[in-house]
RNA sequence: AGUCCCGUAGCUCAGUUGGUUAGAGCGCUACCUUGACAUGGUAGAGGUCACCAGUUCGAAUCUGGUCGGGACUACCA
């Protein structure tokens, strides 16, 4: 082994030799275990969010898979409809060239061409991160299988009534040119202006105060034009006569009724509401309710309608309507219109005030314009139908969310659920499995020759496919079934389904999660007929956000790539990486400086097993992350530690020659010394822990007990504690031999115990000591999983090492307070020691003498008087070091009233606990007896120290 | 507006059913190149657990409130 831990060295080839020999793939024995991941967006490359939740699938699929399970890691990514054709687009207008100008074949071989190299990208980035997912089942969501599954749930929900074709108000996007479903639309506070206009009151009505008009408020000026109605609250008594009247609406013309309704808040503005149902959700019910018309002013722009058109609420153009669109207003865009509506009413005279307002402004999630409700045809789910027993499965916990407070988000949202809009006016995605013929009939089939089987349609009679294509989300919530084979071959559907743990973030819990429920729990059943849930808990991470904690991005300029803190990178590449491609260069510079002023040195070298260790330690439930690079450089110095004492095991076990020493393999007496079999007792402690740990998805305290174990146990005592058995001429052949076994073969299987999360460094390691340690095997991904072994649980061995840790750290601490030179060996006393202490110090004398640096130990009468020392107490007994050209005396005063100090306020709050009435008599008995045993305990202790402490002065 | 999360050492965070001397990493101080490791070792400094009130013999932990930070959902034109 080399001398120092070069992660580049060992990690490129153990990949590629898993994946070669297809460790990788489900072992086909035991009990099954599924993990499907949330497949990436083929439209760039995997963030810090993607390496932390596929470090845990990846640490929870190998800590299965040596558990003996039958297990899958289901690998894929996903065609991100929307997202992945703007990046296309980007691209080609880089070149000045539109879709349009390719036209569709085209430019989704364009699109095809990217997915190519970007699938690549993410695929190889994984490989980096050593995700032991099984390529050969790799899918992605517009696979053919895939297809044929999206097909089959489309037409077998159209069947259902369960998907319905509607002209309806959606979230439109004016710049992408498609509907958006809610959730792809962010709600943000702006602020803006609450115009208030007067409308005129037709047929010489008048208001109560005698006014010949009444006043609407609108944050909206733009769609007056289509208008269809005033409402009033119908206990307004300031508005009641005016109901069943009329208005004249300005620079339109069309007489508009004014109408009572719940909605309206009487106190808001002047409690009259403009209706415009085409263009406002909240009117289209409005409008609904009165049966007024729908009228549309706007184009797929956003620009005004040179002529506007009419609709009832089934969706049928209307004649004998108004619709006027006033001169000059014909393809105005729609903040052009709002000035000029504007100026007309004040140019009128109507416009009584404008006023500062707050609003709400509706932005779509990746075209950041403001999304316009608009009246087109569009492809829905009936959503409440599905969502039933998609609830049920969550409040009958078969399916568990981990952390339990996101079944609150879940519930709240799936039980008022809206219709999901699946339909997109875009190019790159599954198109919709629908065919029109000339007269407007839909016929929805898995073909063209289906349709017109089924349908008895001619062939002279023309079909043509629906041109949009379905929302992302529509694939992505079959994953967990497609993904297996559904609905043609079931045999790895029946073997995985339902699958176990979800790894995902909170941010797709709608979009994604209560989808995949809804959509299996419908479609994949049991023999017995009963809803398979598509998995049974759904582990929700925390976001990874930067140093300062804020979200990562590409547009912030504070994205980190994996790759680079595992290969490391310099700063002026990283400041390139940042800044390059960016779609708002002007932000260029604050990007640089906070670069530069984050990382000045770039980031080191670190591993792709420091970087899992790091997400793993972090992983703590319902908790966004810091990115701490910082805790990643601790991290890689815990991979160091673990080379080296792997090199120390190896030069214990082996001669100069690289031959193994006798390990006690082979027969021969073996005999353990109390370190040995501390370490092998607390190696069953963690043991438990990691397993339960597990089971309770905490990484973060899994992390923190191995490094614990590994470097405060295993390291810092045990190695130590091994040194004197080697170094001692007087050991025996079997004490040789239980100290080189037990020092192999606990870091074989500490091994073992880390490798789900740091696969390369423990493989590399395994490789070279597995021999030393009796073990075969072609790699330590195939072996089992250490599992405690309670019988090996030595309290003996535990309460000894407990004790000579105390002498020793007593001793170093004398040592370090007065300054004594490491190199000094010191002449010990002991004073005062029970049988106990005499029979320990009997079993433990070379080790105590070796790492406490001693030259000799000598034990006082308890009559017998003691040099001038300086004092350490282990229990009841005193540990002495004489002072004798060593200490001053003075310093010894101050440390030991330090020491003193410190009990006696202890001794103050116990005696105060014990001295309250209600303590003793209420609280537990045992608690009582502890708090008593410790009181005594430090009382003896402060006597001792006094004495002590006289003794010095007085001399 | 509703729901939820968070506030513990200079920084980033653990602290599982109330009972610890409140912990870790990084940073800091002093000493040490001893034959695994200076990406190291040894010793140490550093906390009124945001604040207030309550429950309790006992609260970082439970309850209510205040302040501060954050997330999500909804929304009055």
């Amino acid at each position: 082994m080399d001398k120092t831990y070069t992660p580049q060295n060992i990690e490129s080839n153990w990949y590629k030799t898993w994946e070669e020999k297809n460790y990788f793939a489900p072992s086909g024995q035991g009990d099954s275990y599924c993990i499907m991941i949330p497949p990436p967006n083929v439209t760039g490359s995997l963030h810090m969010g993607h390496a932390f939740q596929q470090t845990i699938m990846d640490a929870l699929t190998r800590y299965h898979r040596m558990t003996g399970h039958n297990t899958l890691w289901q690998p894929g990514t996903d065609h991100a409809g929307i997202a992945t054709q703007m990046v296309v687009e980007r691209l080609l207008a880089q070149d000045n060239v539109t879709r349009h100008d390719l036209g569709r074949d085209k430019f989704i071989e364009k699109v095809w061409e990217w997915k190519e190299q970007s699938g690549g990208t993410i695929t190889s980035q994984q490989r980096r991160l050593g995700t032991s997912v099984d390529w050969s089942r790799e899918r992605f969501t517009m696979d053919d299988g895939l297809s044929e599954a999206v097909k089959e749930v489309f037409v077998r929900l159209y069947e259902e009534d369960l998907i319905y074709r509607g002209k309806r108000l959606v979230n439109w996007d004016p710049k992408l040119h498609t509907a958006i479903s809610d959730l792809e639309v962010e709600n943000k506070d702006e602020s803006g202006f609450l115009w208030h206009f007067r409308y005129p009151l037709a047929d010489g009505v008048q208001t109560a105060d005698g006014k010949d008009y009444i006043v609407v408020a609108t944050t909206r000026p733009e769609t007056m034009l289509g208008d269809t109605a005033v409402a009033v609250h119908p206990e307004d008594e300031r508005y009641t006569h005016l109901v069943g009247k009329f208005v004249d609406l300005p620079l339109v013309g069309r007489r508009i009724p004014i109408v009572a309704d719940e909605y309206v808040d009487k106190d808001f503005g002047t409690g009259c509401v403009k209706i415009t149902p085409a263009h406002d959700f909240n009117d289209y019910e409005v409008g609904k309710r009165h049966q007024t018309a729908l009228i549309n002013v706007f184009d797929r722009d956003a620009k005004i309608l040179k002529q506007a058109e009419a609709f009832n609420f089934e969706g049928q153009p209307i004649d004998g309507i108004d619709c006027t669109i006033p001169e000059g207003y014909g393809e105005l865009d729609r903040y052009d219109a709002r000035k000029k509506i504007v100026a007309d009413f004040e140019a009128l005279g109507l416009l009584e005030e404008i006023k500062d307002h707050s609003l709400v402004v509706p932005r779509g999630d990746r075209s950041g314009v403001v999304i316009e409700p608009w009246l087109t045809d569009q492809w829905y789910v009936s959503a409440k139908t599905l969502a039933e027993p998609a609830i049920k499965a969550v409040e009958d916990g078969d399916i568990e969310f981990v952390p339990k407070q996101w079944e609150n988000t879940y519930y709240s949202w799936m039980r008022d659920i809206q219709d999901w809009c699946i339909s997109r006016q875009l190019w790159w995605g599954h198109q919709i499995p629908a065919w029109y013929d000339n007269d407007g009939n839909v016929y929805v089939g898995r073909s063209e020759e289906e349709v017109r089987s089924k349908h008895n349609l001619a062939d002279d009679i023309k079909l043509r496919q629906d041109e949009d294509v379905l929302d992302t989300w529509f694939s992505s919530a079959l994953w967990t079934f497609s993904t297996l084979g559904w609905p043609h071959d079931e045999e790895a559907l029946k073997t995985f389904h339902s699958t176990d743990v979800l790894v995902t973030g909170f941010d797709i819990i709608f979009f994604w999660v209560a989808r995949m429920i809804m959509m299996t729990l419908h479609f994949i059943k049991n023999e017995d007929g009963t809803p398979q849930v598509p998995f049974k808990k759904v582990y929700v991470t925390g976001l990874i956000r930067d140093e300062q904690g804020q979200k990562m991005s590409k547009s912030k300029g504070n994205v980190l790539d994996p790759i680079d803190l595992i290969d490391g990178i310099e700063l002026d590449d990283l400041v390139q990486k940042r800044t390059s491609g960016m779609m708002q260069p002007q932000l260029k510079q604050k990007i640089e400086k906070a670069t530069r002023k984050a990382f000045p040195e770039g980031f080191a070298e670190s591993g792709t097993d420091a970087l899992r260790f790091t997400l793993t330690s972090l992983a703590s439930l319902g908790r966004d992350i810091k990115f701490d690079v910082k805790r990643l450089e601790g991290y890689r110095n815990f991979c160091n530690k673990i080379w080296n004492a792997a090199r120390y095991v190896q030069m214990n076990t082996e001669d100069e020659n690289g031959n193994a020493l006798d390990c006690g393999q082979n027969g021969g007496d073996v005999e353990l010394s109390v370190a040995d079999r501390w370490i092998i007792s607390r190696l069953q402690s963690v043991e438990a822990d990691v397993q339960k740990y597990y089971e309770q998805y905490r990484f973060d305290l899994m992390s923190q007990t191995l490094y614990e174990f590994i470097w405060n146990e295993y390291c810092d005592w045990y190695l130590e504690l091994s040194k004197p058995v080697f170094w001692n001429e007087n050991s025996t052949e079997a004490q040789l031999r239980g100290t080189r076994r037990t020092l192999v073969r606990v870091l074989e299987t500490t091994l073992r115990l880390i490798h789900p999360i740091m696969p390369f460094i423990s493989e590399e390691i395994w490789q070279s000591i597995k021999g030393l340690a009796g073990v075969e095997g072609d790699s330590i991904m195939l072996q089992a999983f250490p599992v405690a072994d309670e019988s090996k649980i030595d309290q003996q061995a535990e309460q000894d090492i407990e004790w000579l840790k105390g002498v020793i750290v007593g001793v170093r601490n004398i040592r370090g307070e007065m300054n004594i030179a490491p190199s000094k060996a010191l002449d010990l006393l002991f004073r005062n020691g029970s049988e106990d202490d005499k029979q320990r110090l009997a079993n433990n004398e070379n080790f105590l003498k070796a790492l406490a640096k001693l030259e000799s130990i000598t034990w006082l009468n308890d009559g017998d008087e003691a040099p001038m020392s300086a004092t350490q107490l282990v229990g009841q007994m005193e540990v002495l070091v004489p002072m004798a050209g060593l200490i001053d005396k003075d310093a010894e005063i101050a440390r030991l009233n330090k020491e003193l100090e410190k009990l006696q306020k202890d001794i103050q709050r116990i005696s105060g606990k014990l001295n309250n009435e209600n303590f003793v008599s209420k609280a537990p008995e045992a608690v009582v007896a502890k708090e008593k045993a410790k009181l005594d305990e430090m009382s003896a202790a402060s006597a001792k120290l006094n004495e002590q402490m006289e003794a010095i002065k007085s001399m």
